[in-house]
DNA sequence: CAAGAAACATTAGCCGCCTTATAATGAGGT
DNA sequence: ACCTCATTATAAGGCGGCTAATGTTTCTTG
């Protein structure tokens, strides 16, 4: 899901000499967006290790928990899509891929002929319901370098920047 | 680089009907979870677009970044697919079309046939120095959310993580 | 010193997700 | 009613990860 690169933070000395070839690198800055690119491409690969286990990916992981907060209802495709912030041509790969395993049911729209609408099936909920306590236990143990205080400390600083982002994107 | 899903974080609501179900959900660590994926792909997101601006991706980025740190000096293959963190089967892709695109060269190591040295090629370098002052000057604007303690506080928030994350992987 | 083991980059083939283009269906204005 | 235009889902092709297998080259060791 995720690939970031770099082993190592760039060193304090290395940061400095690039400070004085270029004005504008703000170090603080730039140290806290690679750590943030690093913790979150570790946390990713071991969700995806977690997930290979029960043969799904993260996106797949993503639609089976939309659908399923809606259970037993059926969720609308193009809605489904914008949920999981992807495109409908990518949705399309991930429902096949679901459609395949049996965990996820595509029914066509009763009135309107070009859309259609997506359901978990029993399989689908059965397996979230196999997966889901060792998901919360090993979410919990991958965040135990943190205790809760810290944990919500983090939460914020990173929403502020998520609004930043989110306008900048705008 | 980073695709991550849930447009928004789940509400406080449906967590706690999740926390009732599942006994292990630790609500403080899943949202914090969530919200590191969510901002690192926002952040992953405009760093494709402005590499894209240039037209390279963030995997090729990295590579260049890791040879202008030892530029004029080559570097070793196998070197550079660790410290990138990549396979060497993928460093081969990535070298293949920074090659191709005349940034990067191959040489043939002087003593041991079987390896590899690369090196910025000029352009590879011109490039860099084109476009590093905007990227240091959005990277900075990126992270303009938090002021300088923030971004060190969240640096080391990170950083605590990340080294649970190390351990846990191995 | 020869033969087998190890190390090296590449190739081939798979997967997930992206973007762009396409075909089918529906909605609206005249 | 019809033509246009919008919307929907799918198809096609690209990128960049991965693993496993390949052909060289080098090292080891009997």
């Amino acid at each position: 899901m995720f690939q970031f690169g770099f082993r190592d933070l760039p060193e304090e000395q290395t940061l400095q000499e690039y400070a004085l070839r270029f004005q504008d690198l703000d170090k603080e800055a730039v140290v806290a967006a690679l750590a943030l690119l690093r913790t979150a491409s570790d946390l990713s690969k071991e969700f995806d290790s977690f997930f290979a286990f029960f043969d799904i990916t993260w996106g797949r992981f993503i639609i089976l928990m939309l659908l399923y907060r809606e259970y037993p209802e059926a969720l609308d495709f193009a809605l489904l899509s914008e949920r999981a912030e992807i495109t409908k041509a990518t949705l399309t790969g991930l429902i096949d891929g679901l459609d395949k395993q049996g965990f996820v049911e595509r029914i066509s729209h009763p009135t309107d002929r070009r859309k259609q609408l997506l359901c978990l099936t029993a399989d689908g909920l059965a397996l979230l319901e196999r997966m889901l306590p060792s998901h919360y236990r090993t979410t919990a143990h991958y965040m135990s370098g943190l205790n809760k205080s810290q944990l919500v400390e983090l939460t914020e600083l990173l929403n502020r920047l998520h609004e930043v982002l989110v306008d900048i994107r705008e």
